[in-house]
DNA sequence: GAATGTGAACTCCTTCACAGCA
DNA sequence: TGCTGTGAAGGAGTTCACATTC
């Protein structure tokens, strides 16, 4: 048995990949002065039902008052804790071309405790170039400047022929969670999370979606 | 009963979503020139197992040969006719900073009859800059240009507090199928399908894997 | 009275085991 | 014999109904 003092112990994946919208929710709801929810309010705001939220946050312990609703503030601190979210997260972004460039500026990307803190290109004649506030590194210097940086989490977003090699050294130089943009599937350890975005696909699932004999359809990891 | 000539109905969102994926490991069999793969390297290619392959395939009917395995060129076709790519798919990408212009420009977008054809922004100082071949477009100009152009696909990559507004927008003007980047939950109409990719949940959900408690945790939408 | 928390039912997806066919 | 195709079993996720608590 593994720990009766952590309270977060199997949560459901889909829950998990849930619970960041409930917190961006929930800081809407603070930006605006609200100090009470109820499960109604939030799951609208966050685009799911109410029971599905309710449900959710019984995986954390229970943090709401029956006939009252949820306190934003505590609500805020128990999903930031569940998350690991009060500490740093430095990230490192490989390849930059369009998207690297685009990801490593990216402001979606530098809130929470997430922070570009390094660039890695392949191509010689990019290398030195500065990107923001960092200089694109060699594929050479990676292991060492993920080690004196700690890098936490690496984003590939090289094309699909390099990916692989990409996430070897990553991996090779202890990065332990991986963000994939290349579509292709990575061969991985054990004990490395990894989570692939593939923008063609979702292309070609709202392609299906709208052929015309499914007009109507409304699939997918939609709204 | 509805339709014994279309032999492509329920298929289950979970396969529409890996469909893609098989057509792009079919395409890297044929690049190297193979003509027959069996289930097992096609889901070897495509990161799944063989079971969930045929499974999945087998919804579009049958299209292998007990004892032999798929002619790489005749399933390529089923599935391209499946997703309804022998056709050509106008995209527009509403929002040009850092993530709208590399959208713009990605060439993973460029693939398969997905063409992006026009280019919007709200911001004056942008408007009339050329971003590859295309000029940004006002707001103003959206109805217009979507109508012209057909744009069967709209790229959502503003700020969140936008993101309704152009969604309100490209349903006005005859979009039907929008792929969302902004974080918030799109409120549209029935028969409008929609596919979110939201960059900073996946960031969340590799954090909260890589907690201390869950080292060896391996969840999500991985590899 | 009002809204949460949760067992149970239900739906969807995946995996298994093997029948069916070249 | 070898590999596909598929009914059945198993597992995961969602929704319902309602007991519970403030």
């Amino acid at each position: 048995m593994v720990g009766t003092l952590a309270p977060r112990r199997d949560i459901p994946s889909a829950t998990v990949s849930r619970l960041p919208v409930y917190l961006r929710a929930l800081h809407e709801f603070a930006t605006r002065d609200v100090t009470r929810v109820s499960s109604e309010e939030l799951a609208a705001q966050a685009g799911v039902r109410p029971t599905q939220l309710r449900k959710d946050l019984s995986h954390l312990g229970s943090h709401g008052v029956r006939g009252v609703g949820y306190d934003v503030g505590r609500l805020t601190a128990e999903l930031t804790n569940a998350l690991g979210l009060n500490r740093s997260w430095p990230v490192a972004v490989v390849g930059m071309g369009n998207l690297g460039r685009a990801l490593a500026a990216y402001s979606g990307f530098a809130t929470e405790g997430f922070h570009v803190e390094a660039l890695f290109d392949h191509d010689p004649s990019v290398i030195g170039d500065l990107v923001g506030r960092h200089r694109i590194a060699s594929m050479g210097e990676l292991t060492d400047v993920v080690a004196r940086l700690g890098i936490a989490i690496g984003v590939i977003a090289t094309p699909a022929n390099s990916a692989q090699d990409v996430a070897d050294a990553l991996v090779g130089a202890g990065v332990r969670a991986i963000l994939n943009f290349a579509p292709v599937a990575l061969a991985l350890p054990e004990g490395v999370a990894c989570r692939s975005v593939d923008l063609a696909t979702e292309l070609h699932v709202l392609a299906f979606l709208r052929q015309p004999e499914r007009v109507g359809a409304d699939v997918g990891r939609g709204q």
